[in-house]
DNA sequence: AATTACATCTCGCCC
DNA sequence: GGGCGAGGTGTAATT
């Protein structure tokens, strides 16, 4: 990895244009050719960046960039498709270069395939009686996260999300619309089972008969002990 | 802007948990209190950041840190909610401070990519006798992008996107069950017009009576050559 | 390789 | 502040 902190303008062309003027930034170039334009501040994101695999070229100004002061010009191009960063460099402030190695990668923990696996473990929280049908029940509009069954007998719908909003509603919707519709299963009730559930979804949700259920992740890692000896 | 390298392993708590093996990693602290843990590979996501606004605290290891070989503890704790980020440096490769000022920001030119624009204007496209009535038509539930009168004079409501997805069909769904209860405009039918239209959303539509249009973006801005004369 | 859905999404906009 | 829509989305999993 090199960094350079560097006096500098910016272009961009490829699926849009975007340009930045002349100001003081961070330019790291990973060791796959792709290129990230950083100020000081905003959150990770980037001012501007080349996606990897790329290659960088380095070439003197022409007379028209060296009048105005240019004393580098970075031609960073995507290998697979037309896009272009184009650096114009005034003034390199900090330049230094870093073996890094591979990195081993991130161990994440609470995405929403964990609430799932937890849920599915401990069907009971939907109520007393129910029974685990299966996970990601393939259907021709896309899986239904989890198909269980009622204490009555009746199958169930269950619509999980970390963050539940309307999106979720509908989706769960369009599964219910479905599955009715095959006499073998109907009737098939819902439930939206979220961490949160914004109050918009709650109302969309009662509205159209679906039941809404608050998932505590903590409570439900500490009862699945294998999941709290992860770290 | 300060840039460190540093074998480091890093935790994160917060809306989910992650963890980062011991590697060599740059370490950048913004000057907002923001800190991204970078990788030599990748693309412009770090594999690990604290989002401003947030501050950074350094200390010394406990005594278990400390036999592990650790000589440094960073907390960044996000200033508005319980996120935290902990690196537990092993050995620091490079530091270094810049000042760089504040940034003027990015200039997107090509932003626009006015598909409404150009569509409007070639409404035939949409079939021989097309006629166009108005963009962003505005109902109490948000604005329909275009709304024409087709050959035999019954209201078609077009909506737009760059991808067609199921959510796009969603919402053409939501405009047409509301125009459709002004008795002076029923019946409205629905086009659903992308550059590409991914297989659930045509299912979906085509299962609701909405017709969908593929868009060919580069050759409709051929035929309007104020868009190639934009730069 | 292409498709699909999730994301500590981020980043605007408008209300 | 929340809600909605778009992104040069990125990313991982599955087909």
């Amino acid at each position: 990895m090199r960094l350079v902190i560097a006096r500098c303008s910016v272009d961009y062309v490829g699926r849009l244009r975007a340009h930045l003027p002349l100001a003081t930034r961070l330019l790291m170039v990973k060791s796959d050719g792709s290129v990230l334009v950083h100020s000081d501040g905003g959150s990770y994101k980037p001012l501007n960046w080349m996606s990897p695999p790329a290659t960088l070229r380095v070439s003197e100004p022409d007379d028209a960039d060296r009048a105005e002061g240019i004393t580098e010009v970075w031609t960073v191009q995507h290998a697979k498709s037309d896009d272009r960063l184009v650096i114009s460099i005034r003034e390199q402030l900090h330049e230094s270069s870093h073996d890094l190695g591979v990195d081993p990668g991130l161990v994440k923990d609470g995405v929403e395939a964990d609430l799932q696996r937890l849920l599915a473990g401990q069907i009971e929280l939907l109520g007393a009686g129910f029974t685990l049908i299966r996970r990601e029940y393939m259907t021709a509009i896309g899986p239904v996260d989890i198909l269980a069954r009622d204490a009555e007998g009746r199958t169930v719908a269950i619509e999980l999300k970390r963050r539940g909003d309307i999106d979720g509603v509908e989706q769960l919707t369009r599964y219910l619309e479905l599955l009715n519709r095959d006499p073998l299963m109907a009737p098939v009730r819902g439930v939206f089972a979220a961490q949160q559930i914004k109050p918009q979804a709650r109302v969309l949700a009662t509205d159209r008969g679906i039941d809404c259920l608050t998932l505590d992740y903590d409570a439900m890692r500490g009862v699945d002990d294998s999941a709290s000896r992860l770290f």
